[in-house]
DNA sequence: ATGCATGAGAG
DNA sequence: TCTCATGCATA
């Protein structure tokens, strides 16, 4: 059921095409500098998208044209250099390494999560493919020692404030000293602290477009590579630390094997696969006014989790739909649990959040 | 790079 | 319904 097969759409573009989008843009970025902020959820099951073959794509549009012509052929080439992808665009390493990924403590993993954390035991695979993102948990994280890597590192006062969220189940090998020390260590296996995740995610990105690649490459090695693929949106905000932590915790171990595959591979057979995009009925973006979104900005700060009759009144009050109100509310609740929050609270003392403000919020 | 959207899974 | 992971489409 979990499966991608059974949505009257074509369900969930497993496929992201790698027609004209992300091709190329995505380099001069000012990344701004994260602090982290972190929480942890429970584990979720990987995606629905299971091997990108095999599915049945309606549009004809974006099919075939291999990486390398569509970058290079491509309207918006990429000002960066590619060192010779010709010949070596990291495809389908069809031979992985190592049979086995090594990570998943010993120790479990506590649910951690600040909020609700049902801790959700369907980790499916779907396509049929065993993810090899069993659980990560996070062993020490978010430890008030902060570091400073070699260049940029975050605010003093951002690196203070870190390590706020889950003090509550602490891992039973652990204790919760969040000041004192963490006891994982390598930055490969094991959980990742915050900073590793940053300093790797940092560091990944630099390399990544070192050898020339796109977010959207990556996205689609990964695929090749691991039977997972991912959006160009995907890579981008991992690497502008923009997902949750456990969400980093499960893509860092896949970006790492990529990054070693890449520029170790440097002159490996490659056997590109082009998934081609299905046809999906998406409902057009809605754009919301600047005006209107201050206003759900504001609501949104007195009511985080407004009532469906809230949200109706208020949709009708904006002239949205419902439905559109609705996601937003969502979408923004999931943007204030990222591991670099959003808004000015970028650089602050931690704002607390750990506090579920659940109640809900009678003033219309 | 990010805003709005989808869908699975859990309540 | 919400959360969470994820991505199309867009700025």
């Amino acid at each position: 059921m979990a499966t991608a097969a059974s949505n009257p759409y074509g369900l969930l573009g497993s496929g992201s095409l790698a027609h004209a989008d992300g091709a190329g843009m995505q380099q001069g970025s000012p990344f701004r500098n994260p602090q982290k902020l972190l929480q942890s959820e429970y584990l979720q099951g990987v995606p629905g998208n299971g091997h990108p073959l095999g599915h049945h794509w309606v549009t004809s549009l974006s099919d075939a044209a291999p990486w390398p012509s569509a970058l290079a052929g491509g309207p918006l080439e990429q000002p960066d250099v590619k060192p010779g992808r010709e010949d070596l665009q990291l495809g389908a390493l069809l031979h992985h390494r190592s049979p086995h990924v090594s990570h998943h403590s010993p120790h479990a993993n506590h649910p951690g999560a600040w909020g609700a954390s049902p801790a959700h035991g369907g980790s499916l695979g779907p396509a049929g493919q065993p993810p090899p993102l069993g659980v990560y948990p996070q062993a020490g994280f978010a430890v008030g020692g902060v570091l400073e890597h070699g260049g940029l590192t975050p605010p003093p006062a951002a690196a203070a404030a870190q390590q706020p969220p889950p003090p509550q189940g602490l891992h039973p090998g652990e204790h919760g000293e969040l000041g004192g020390h963490h006891c994982q260590d390598h930055s490969d296996e094991e959980t990742p602290t915050s900073d590793e995740l940053e300093q790797f995610a940092k560091q990944f990105k630099q390399r990544r477009i070192k050898l020339g690649f796109t977010q959207a490459d990556v996205g689609l090695a990964l695929g090749t590579l691991y039977g997972n693929v991912f959006s160009q949106t995907t890579i981008c905000r991992f690497e502008a630390l923009q997902l949750s932590f456990k969400n980093m915790c499960k893509l860092k171990p896949l970006l790492n094997k990529w990054l070693e595959e890449a520029d170790s591979s440097t002159g490996s057979p490659t056997s590109i696969d082009k998934i081609a995009a299905q046809g999906r009925k998406r409902k057009k973006r809605t754009s919301i006014e600047v005006s209107v979104k201050g206003v759900l900005e504001t609501h949104f700060l007195k009511c985080p989790k407004p009532a469906a009759q809230e949200i109706s009144s208020l949709a009708d009050s904006l002239q949205l739909e419902k439905e559109v109100v609705r996601v937003w509310f969502c979408n923004r609740r999931q943007k204030e649990k990222r591991m670099t929050p959003p808004g000015e609270q970028q650089q602050h003392e931690v704002y607390a959040h750990g506090v579920k403000t659940d109640s809900a919020c009678h003033d219309l």
